[in-house]
DNA sequence: GATGAATGAGCGTTCATTCAT
DNA sequence: TATGAATGAACGCTCATTCAT
């Protein structure tokens, strides 16, 4: 609102990042805005303010507004869920400690992020943009509810967690995960109390445990 | 045009069916468009085509469409968390009844109706409508935690359930339920398989009876 | 320049025009300043100016800069050329009178008219709407052509005229003709005098006349 | 990159290839993107392309696209004019010869040429550009006309055309002439098909000697 | 009450122009 | 000399809002 818009931006590096204006600057400013106010109420001129750069210089390097939320998207996900498959290799006989670090590990590496935003940016438009929601749901989503299938699944047959139906224990594990995303990035940043992560964290981990007849797991340190 | 208007007799019976055409028309039409495409995607003209009147009308029952946003909410919400609250009344001794009734309750009354598209709409335009947000965490949100936080202390104190930390027991308890909710307003409409409610509320039921440490709770009928 | 942007019109008609705005303002407004400054260089706030509405406005009755061009050009043609038609008809035994009644009428009626300007805005403008071309080809220009070919083919069966090639003597006939309206609408509007179109138009009928082979046709009047 | 620049001897050569990136080349390519799409409608960025430069370069050599425009229309036109004078003191006591040469001199030397696309360019945007067009006026167009008036004139004056009304002769003249020219960069290249030069310029010729009275005019080989 | 023509501020996008390299 | 990244003013188009009917 008060703040001047882009008018004349410090003297001191007034031109010469050029190209160290990476793209990436771009979809950066461009997720947190799409994540506070929503893509169709983010305005390219909030965005280019953000990231420091005029409007016109998005067009250099996404052809359009929809190419940028596409970008965003793809960007903040490719690596996430490479993390999540290496660590179901290197804990594969002990199903406690990987839904363990797959708790904390999201809610550190990626709910506690910038990328804490993309649910609720997904969630917001996927039904404006299904071919963008396809690709997430595809890279992700799936990819995710997969991994975390299996280890409940190998928790199963090792007789370490009792049976449960696995269809969709996926779905169910990452809702209070997706739950403290969303809420922090909406009545969590506008007029509630931010959950407590930690405090929600150890009590959705030990109602899971117990849930899956797990009695003495420990939270993490 | 110039003619007499002695081919209508009374002006009152052909406009007599507007009458009808109340501001929940107009509301309803609005809930379902701003789920589906966002507040700021969704246009006036839509609504009113929706509801089957013209754009001005909507200015004759809302002021803007900010304030048709706070209506749809409002609307949707007040008689949705009383319902709630008289339930905890009439089985105040039966925790494990109370919390089957509330989730599966939730889903057949909210959930699984239009009214299950606010929580979308909440969570992606809270930050835009702080005023309206702050309502309805007061009005919803709070009370309907509280509503489960109660239950779930009581069977504690009565040895039902086993002593979990209740503080964010609500949270917990509602994220599956909000999952559920979310999942079908967004990638469910566009691109993905819509969950399969039965299964998933069975097994969070399920999953959540455990992890309260009751091991023969029954799901409905 | 100096004209304001369409400010506060005149109090007298506020808005009480409405419905006698019609679409054949707009037309007249934009073919006015497509001739003048071309397509692309007219903005639709000065037709809308000229129009004496606001920019929105033209989007009531056209849904975009090119629809509007297309309608400019549809609109401008459609009678042109059936009332030449129409007029081989009356004089079907007179080649000269109709040659005569071409050429003179062609300019009072369409050259020496707003719809002179056609001609420089569809030859300006060909190559970037070719659809629009190829319409204004069929309806006006083949059909106009066919007409000259058939009076002079007449007139030369008849012995009136000398045995020349009819094949392009409707593009000859026609040339001076637009060479005059094209004048008019560039040179003759910014930076030398306008031809003097009745001596232009006399030179021309008497060279062609004679070059039919006819020795005492006189000019009208 | 890094490396020593042994590999090139003397840092002229293999630059020097632009030097003969003259302005004529981007005049060249300016003139045939002007004359397909308007001054407008064209971009810096498309006629630098196909100039094989980049956009920046444009500005080395014209101060704005304007002055781009100014370029395109003197350089093509400055020559043009002076061969026709030329040609009058050659054949000065001939004016059939005379009438001959301009009329197919001209089709061969300009308008079956790139500079065939001037008079459409001129013609849309005199009057966006009043200074070029004065310019054009008085070093073409008004020289041209005198010229074929000075044939006319002579012509009579011999006996050898009948007498006629010479002050706009010279417009009928070249009318014919530019239509060709016109047709060819409209409608012949985008929806029509080309007139066949050589019919057209022949019927043009024995019309026009017919109506200055010469009856045994030939056409050229 | 109900309409829909009209408005005009605002947005996404383009492109002539600049300038550090 | 030549580049191309960056700019920002300006345009086509949209849409929430108004108001005479």
């Amino acid at each position: 609102m008060t703040q001047a818009p882009a008018a004349v931006p410090n003297d001191a590096a007034p031109r010469r990042r050029r190209k160290e204006a990476r793209p990436q600057e771009l979809t950066a400013a461009a997720l947190s805005l799409f994540v506070e106010k929503g893509f169709a109420a983010t305005r390219l001129d909030e965005i280019a303010a953000r990231a420091g750069v005029s409007k016109g210089t998005l067009y250099l390097y996404f052809d359009s507004k929809e190419a940028l939320f596409k970008a965003v998207i793809a960007e903040g996900v490719v690596p996430a869920i490479e993390e999540g498959e290496a660590m179901l290799e290197r804990h594969a006989d002990d199903p406690v400690t990987l839904l363990r670090e797959f708790l904390y590990g999201w809610w550190a590496r990626i709910g506690n992020t910038e990328l804490g935003g993309i649910p609720k940016l997904m969630i917001s438009e996927a039904r404006n943009f299904p071919e963008v929601a396809a690709y997430y749901h595809e890279t992700v989503i799936h990819r995710g509810l997969k991994l975390i299938r299996t280890v409940v699944q190998r928790g199963v047959e090792q007789g370490v967690f009792r049976p449960v139906s696995t269809e969709l224990i996926g779905n169910v594990f990452m809702a209070p995960l997706l739950h403290l995303a969303l809420w922090r990035h909406s009545f969590g940043s506008c007029c509630a109390r931010d959950l407590d992560a930690e405090r929600f964290l150890a009590t959705w981990f030990d109602l899971l445990m117990h849930g899956l007849g797990v009695r003495d797991a420990e939270p993490p340190q």
